[in-house]
DNA sequence: CGTCCTTATATTTTTGAAAATATAACGGTG
DNA sequence: CACCGTTATATTTTCAAAAATATAAGGACG
């Protein structure tokens, strides 16, 4: 028995605006250059992935990528400099987050251990 | 900003069979001696409330309600002793991994204090 | 200037979860 | 023995979130 764990950051308390589903999103808009390419990469629709990052930027009132539109193979996205703080401090957040909740979990539930 | 943080324990990979739902039904029940109540109280149907404890009960593979149909005032449930344990283990494990995550949130995410 | 592939939305359709409803059994109590 | 409020389920209905579809615009490039 093992436990899963998710984080999100809402703004205000009207709903999550960031948790994994747009960190994945920036890590793939990352490699790829392409909101596009990313949304695919994980199964996603165009038009899903680019509502949460919408979101996501209307919400903490800065954006977290650069959009182009036409030219050379259509235009793309890559991440900003806030994008990018924003995505490493959210990997940071959650690994070591999971760690302490991993040792409660293991303290309060010894039975669950394999 | 604050941050919203939720754990479920999943018994094998298809899905979570405990949470914070689970845990306020057993509160409740705890008080009422009466999953029909206990769900009422947190607003949620009993038909819903049931299913969520029969789903617990049956993933864990031991009772966490005994219940009695008929009888004075029609019946009732309250917790067994593991019913309780677990009940008692999931607040704290929660309030402990809270003081973590929160520990790290604002470690990560400075700007977001007020 | 027509072709591509992208971003940007709006609109429609699908689907899955939640809620509501229905029915039965049970057993003290008056 | 009828009544009441509960547990126990199965079935139907509602509804909101997700997915799919549609349409437009932009700009390098051949």
């Amino acid at each position: 028995m093992a436990f899963s764990f998710y984080i999100r950051i809402p703004f205000t308390s009207d709903g999550a605006f960031f948790g994994p589903g747009v960190n994945e999103l920036l890590h793939n808009i990352d490699v790829a250059n392409s909101l596009s390419a990313a949304a695919t990469m994980m199964g996603m629709s165009y038009s899903k992935g680019w509502k949460i990052i919408h979101a996501a930027e209307k919400k903490l009132g800065y954006p977290l990528t650069v959009k182009s539109i036409g030219g050379v193979r259509g235009g793309g996205s890559s991440l900003t400099g806030e994008g990018r703080s924003f995505m490493e401090r959210y990997d940071a957040f959650v690994a070591e987050s999971r760690r302490a909740v991993q040792g409660c979990f293991e303290h309060y539930f010894p039975e669950a251990q394999q």
